[in-house]
DNA sequence: ATAAGGTTTAACCAAATGGTTAACAAAGAT
DNA sequence: ATCTTTGTTAACCATTTGGTTAAACCTTAT
């Protein structure tokens, strides 16, 4: 019995600092060696336990795309209210970014990069889909409850206003004129702005 | 007096070829020798025309930037109503993107690989500024035409629900199982469903 | 103790890459 | 016509970079 769990792990260690960096410089950026410097080790050991800077890219990228999946799926598959749905998704999503603020910009950049990483990381990750929501929807709307309105341009809506800031922070905090502190109160805010803004938009009156 | 403009320019050809490139890898994908192909030349003139990489990746950036700044101007400082503004920018920009659909992301994603690039743009470009828009904002609400919010809120709002799903596109086609004529009529269908969206959540009731 | 297996390192390597050079071609200017 | 400037190319160069190797170092089961 192999226990490989002493008190440091070198795989832990190369696989924080590989995604400290790659989420900072990009695959392209990224360089084997800047690595190997973050996690204090020599360069050849990333290649003993990651085989090749390519192979250690896909399986920080999975990782973080893990992260972020879970989230997405909850609003599409929960069973909540839509209305629930809205609030919990603004709420936590929030909170979770700004713990993490580099992942969606290091996620979509990549994506759109590669976009083969969509169908391989679709095929080991329980990936949502939109049927549910869009089932839902399409009774709340029945009922009058929500104006009409097609369930993946809702969708589209809801991840856009919470994701989209922290893809565009440069540009917001430049034309807004903010600083660091200002621009995260106003995600803090954002936290029940976001859901407000959604809930009227759809909201029958 | 030089008249440069022979009907084939070669200036002209390397700046083509380096948008395509560096929009489709970045700045550290794209290589000087994949320019040079793409414009059908020798790499050496790549060099003669703009000295280094860096330099090429610049102006092309800069070029990228001078398209979208105004469209966002438009809603900081044109002079009509916000719901107008709200109508006018969503309507423009989908119709923009639609035929620069790599712009936002090589956009945003070199904005947040390398801040300075803002500092030097907004020297050179007229550069928006919130001013103008928030005073307008505040006087509305204050007649009562539209519900308390803050202008940086909404200003996010709006460009959130008109750049992301270009930022997003592969995820989305992805989630909501689309191709591409489906996606691109989701988004031609946003032209007026962003709009209405957002009108409807800051109107009074 | 020591043999065995996993772990770590310094030194090395070939390919790729941004950039330069020197020679050549084309186009104006005189 | 020929001289000068501008544009273009093939060949070259130094450096960087991902990846390899062979030896050294631990750990541990016997």
């Amino acid at each position: 019995m192999k226990l490989k769990t002493k008190d440091s792990n070198t795989e832990t260690d190369i696989l924080n600092a590989a995604e400290v960096i790659f989420q900072r410089k990009g695959l392209d950026g990224a360089r084997m060696q800047e690595i190997a410097d973050e996690a204090g080790i020599n360069k050849a050991l990333l290649h003993y336990y990651f085989r090749s800077k390519q192979l250690l890219f896909e399986t920080v990228f999975h990782k973080a795309f893990s992260l972020i999946a879970p989230q997405i799926k909850s609003i599409l598959d929960d069973n909540s209210s839509i209305e629930d749905k809205i609030k919990n998704f603004t709420h936590n999503y929030i909170t979770f970014i700004s713990e993490h603020p580099y992942l969606p910009n290091f996620i979509f950049q990549e994506l759109n990069r590669n976009t083969d990483f969509i169908s391989k990381v679709q095929k080991t990750i329980g990936f949502p889909t939109i049927d549910k929501f869009k089932k839902q929807l399409e009774r709340e709307v029945k009922k009058g409850t929500v104006i009409p309105i097609k369930a993946e341009q809702l969708f589209i809506n809801i991840l856009a206003l919470n994701i989209f800031p922290f893809l565009a922070k440069p540009l917001i905090k430049s034309i807004t004129n903010t600083d660091e502190n200002t621009f995260n109160h106003l995600m803090e805010e954002r936290k029940t702005e976001v859901s407000n803004f959604i809930i009227n938009a759809i909201k029958r009156k």
